[in-house]
DNA sequence: ATCCTTGCAAATGATTTGCAAGAGT
DNA sequence: ACTCTTGCAAATCATTTGCAAGGAT
């Protein structure tokens, strides 16, 4: 568990309970939508504002507290940011999972964007396919 | 150049007026935003309505004509659909250039979906960062 | 005390829908 | 001919904005 009020206060944001709130909600899912972040937020406390949640994950995604995940034909996802890893994301289901980030990947895809001399800043790894609980069904 | 027409009919659609620009619009731009298809395309075709862009474009990535291309922070973008490959996406300027997709990457992707019993059907790798041109500036 | 943030309500923007008329096979 | 598709207008849903009141440092 993470000290969200120092992470806040790093990123020039203040330590708004609201804020506290919505980085534990997006702790425990690990990915969330807005509206699952919204509707679990309000469970801890009720006035929150819908309007408010769009502000703060706009404003902590610009100031890299959180990581925004698109997902192909859904609603966008946002995670705590952390080191790069791949999504596996079940079409099924729609869970995400993160998985480690593979040493050989980041080469291949760092020697690209050499020889491409694109400066590569970040990367979105997304594999679709089934998870293995929804292979059986 | 594509015949658009026999894909269409490929996939069980109508080869109409209106999808076949809406296709050749977004071959030549590579990669466009709903929007951006629109404009372009009721240049050659005025009548052609928003709500019926719309409804192509979702039933055209349903029966696999095109694929959806999500980008972080900006309107998802459509291409039309082919092999697996990696999208250099420039954060300064927008574009997006397809680039082959590495074999070892692939192996690598593919056995990790193997050992995480993960039915891999479909991945999107995205890369961002400055494109050689925006880097000058 | 100051400046940032919240919550509300309204405005805007994006996407979807229903249905009668028109086009493709 | 038959069925699918279009275009329109309205409905719905998602996101953003302005501003007065409240909270964090």
């Amino acid at each position: 568990m993470y000290d969200f009020a120092e992470r806040l206060k790093e990123a020039g944001l203040k330590a708004t309970i609201q804020r506290i709130f919505i980085l534990e909600v997006i702790e425990s899912y690990g990915h969330a939508t807005i509206e699952e972040i919204y509707e679990e937020t309000i469970k801890k406390h009720p006035s929150l504002s819908l309007a408010t949640v769009y502000k703060n994950i706009l404003l902590m995604v610009e100031k890299g507290v959180l990581n925004e995940v698109p997902v192909t034909g859904k609603k966008t996802k946002y995670e705590l940011s952390k080191e790069d890893h791949i999504h596996l994301i079940c079409t099924s289901c729609g869970k995400v999972e993160d998985r480690p980030y593979l040493e050989d990947a980041q080469q291949l895809f760092s020697s690209l964007s050499r020889s491409e001399h694109f400066a590569l800043r970040q990367q979105l790894i997304n594999l679709y396919g089934l998870c293995h609980a929804c292979q059986s069904a």
